[in-house]
DNA sequence: TTCGTTTGTTGATCTTCATCAACGTCCATG
DNA sequence: CATGGACGTTGATGAAGATCAACAAACGAA
């Protein structure tokens, strides 16, 4: 194995994504069985209950993860951005459905073949292991807001959540004005909340007339103050 | 390392638990640091931010994992019953409050001896990883229950939850009656559930009104129809 | 036993959010 | 340019569950 470029040498997730952890030598052989996809919005990356072909890295784009029941209610479950593992390694049957919400770029390794890496390369898995670790505090933090958070509250941190993960421009540390744009529709953001359409709607538009944020069109939001909105998002206080 | 019998030898755990993967030199190894820890109901395992001081398996009874929200709400994120680990691998401050809400006995390893066997013992490691999917996948499922199930399907679900794991007695494959004891009080119950205490108490004797269930005292469930009542917890119909 | 405390049940009422319905806006397409 | 569809907002009404309150049952301690 040579000194040449890899396309992992460009990756703009390197280092954030669980390839951080490798060698030159181990990630030779991951950029070997890697290949790069490119999903338009909507798209079906895995099905509920079915066998997973592929692991994927993400590279840009969101990713909805949702569980439903018998009669069409829907709840997304997990919300995966640029860096995030795609995927449940030691699983045969995916526990959910993943399609993205935006365009989304993937990087690809076919599941056996992963699968062997993760067994050469310790490190991969501890890496993937640390990852499922950071799946499971956030799921546990939704469990807090899904079943003891009203809906003003549930908005707000889910604004906070999405400003955070979406590395919005000029982020300032905090307080002032931050501008970002929703990667989800209102049916989506009802679905990641437990909550309908119309009341995520009207949830917007109050948090527009109490000054906590502004809108343009309906995807750009502005958040005129982070500290504000955060205190709302847990209503220890008003 | 001789051939000498181990208090692991007759632990009722032993292969269900994380120590399920180790070889006998290894067993040896973390039996040297593992110490056996008795304690009441309501006693405090882990405070919710702080540093934790040892792992654990659970042996016996039923620990509540909880997070809660400045004014006093509270949900509970996890529940941990016999075979499962307790304490979160590799990280630094616990994301969650841990309780014993029955009596529960422990098998304790200390934090930093523990993170060395588990540097040496890939298999730990790798069995610690499965656990974390398991949790993660018991999460996921239910924030699909506390997003958008009704309070009956909540109730029903969390029956059948506990049926399944406390291993009851008379668990029929299905249908016919089976009898067990809830670990958790009213009040538990609804910080599970996201529901208040009234509520869980109301949708109690509907069940029973309704046959699905009968009762002996407030804690014994008796499930009529095992079947019927995964049906009710789905609702894909009556 | 009796008292007091904790836990669970039930009823009356109120609040929040869901549901149903109408309408507006933005696009894509013929 | 009209037409239709997807998406979002707003209003009127209803239902599920929260809240407030009273009481019952279980249990431990004096």
């Amino acid at each position: 194995m040579g000194e040449h470029l890899l396309r992992c040498d460009s990756c703009a997730v390197r280092h954030r994504s669980v390839c951080g952890a490798l060698t030159r030598p181990e990630i030779e052989r991951l950029n070997a069985i890697a290949h790069t996809k490119n999903l338009p919005p909507g798209h079906i990356i895995l099905r509920d209950n079915e066998k997973p072909g592929y692991f994927a890295n993400i590279i840009s784009g969101v990713v909805k993860l949702t569980k439903s029941l018998g009669d069409g209610r829907q709840q997304i479950v997990g919300l995966q951005f640029a860096s995030d593992f795609l995927g449940r390694p030691f699983r045969d049957f995916s526990p959910y459905h993943a399609e993205s919400v935006t365009e989304v770029q993937l990087c690809t390794f076919e599941k056996t073949q992963f699968e062997r890496l993760t067994k050469d390369f310790r490190d991969l898995e501890h890496r993937l292991f640390e990852h499922t670790l950071d799946e499971l505090d956030a799921a546990q933090e939704w469990m807090l807001l899904l079943g003891r958070k009203s809906a003003e509250e549930k908005v707000a941190s889910f604004l906070l959540m999405v400003a955070r993960r979406m590395q919005s421009v000029g982020c300032k540390h905090s307080g002032g004005p931050t501008r970002f744009d929703l990667p989800l529709a209102r049916a989506e953001i009802a679905d990641f909340l437990g909550l309908t359409i119309e009341t995520v709607s009207r949830q917007f538009t109050r948090l527009k007339v109490d000054k906590y944020i502004s809108l343009e069109g309906s995807r750009t939001i502005i958040v005129l103050d982070m500290e504000r909105l955060r205190a709302l998002s847990e209503r220890s206080d008003g």
